[in-house]
DNA sequence: AAAGACATCAAGAAAATATCAAGATCAGCG
DNA sequence: CGCTGATCTTGATATTTTCTTGATGTCTTT
């Protein structure tokens, strides 16, 4: 399994890691696991994992400063697993920075509804890519695309086609990359198409479609978008 | 006290609520409470706290029927007291989109510390439990539509469709994101239900159905509600 | 001036979407 | 238990949009 969310374990109990590799690897997840604080740290700034499940008793340094120690450049979602229970450990693990806190022994079904829950909060903003030139602006991430802030309505193989353009802005995209992107492997020859959209995205997007500023022929070569 | 977080706590027991709102409120926060889960919703809807306690057994709703509705509007943090201690409930109420699962009878010192670590995940998003667009008028929180201010009946898929493209307004969602969603993923190939549905949506919220302005197509793509 | 590459326009084919309606399912109720 | 009304599912058909293709015109280079 190496798909699913990564989880970095740090444990220093060969019998808990074990348990937690098989048992979430069945789960989808692709495990890691290190046993001691400092390998832990490291392999976190390496792995860049998508959680985090951290042992408060370890051999070289205290759980508890691991845990400082990760929140001093990353956020990443971390459960914090420990065999004391008392009120001022999970208190100060959780003002550290931990986002849940079991006890062991723990169940499993527990540990990964835990999981999930700790992952959701991890979603990172759905920040809008944006694109603007002259007085286009494309908004890749919703799919939106304005021209003197008015909606242009784009069909789906011209959407495609601005959007390779956009991702290479400024560079040439021969014919063939083109055709092979948009259309598929089996369509590199048929270059009429090209003129055809071409044609349709210069008619809506364009000042003067027949003298484009935005969308440059390349005579011999391909298509460019300007930067 | 009221300056700090705002919390409200809906729990049906007067001494639980008490004891939260003594505590609570000497440690700077703003309390406020309501016994049963139908005040619970509008009140949180009405208070927008910054944080929320649910009690699992309430007299008139089932707590996770509460935490499921809140969730079709709201992502504030939303902490369960229950005093079920057993796997499938913590896994039910987490996996219902809850942030913490806490075991009547709890210590304050531990609640208070995982309000504060569920605080921390909390991204205000630009949700409102009220929605509109043109002459149509959403409340997500008390499930309730109207047009020209006259109330507007739909079935449970209906609901569930317009409720998921709000949650999405002003941005494409594909017909299998759509399908995903609100039927499952075993329907996303089932194109056809989008057809009917949105047809039946238009016909009860669009001025003229057959050109519409709230509800829009996006060929091969998907749909697209109005921001 | 001719050839090759590119642009434009338009019409038929194909695909996607909208609409209508009938059968199937389900929940509430006498 | 069967009835009833509402909702969901499924199919048939109409409409719209997009894709594909061909014909024709223009520009550039030699």
């Amino acid at each position: 399994m190496n798909d699913g969310p990564r989880v970095l374990v740090i444990d220093d109990e060969v019998q808990i890691r074990r348990f937690l590799r098989i048992s979430l690897e069945s789960n989808g997840y692709e495990v890691h696991e290190v046993a001691t604080g400092l390998e832990g740290i490291s392999r976190a700034a390496q792995l860049r994992p998508d959680l985090i499940i951290l042992d408060m008793g370890l051999p070289d340094i205290d759980g508890l400063e691991v845990l400082r120690r990760l929140r001093e450049w990353t956020t990443t979602p971390t459960i914090i697993l420990s065999v004391r229970d008392a009120d001022i450990d999970k208190v100060a693990a959780l003002d550290a920075g931990a986002d849940d806190y079991l006890t062991k022994p723990f169940s499993l079904e527990e540990l990964m509804a835990r999981m999930r829950a700790a992952q959701r909060h991890f979603r990172p903003l759905p920040h809008s890519h944006l694109f603007k030139a002259g007085n286009v602006e494309v908004d890749l991430s919703r799919r939106y695309v304005t021209r003197d802030g008015e909606p242009v309505k784009l069909t789906p193989t011209e959407y495609a086609l601005l959007r390779l353009l956009i991702q290479h802005a400024g560079r040439v995209m021969t014919h063939k990359q083109i055709l092979r992107e948009v259309w598929g492997p089996e369509y590199v020859e048929e270059t009429h198409y090209l003129r055809v959209y071409f044609a349709a995205l210069r008619q809506k997007l364009e000042e003067d479609p027949s003298l484009p500023k935005l969308i440059l022929t390349e005579p011999g070569v391909g298509y460019r978008l300007v930067a």
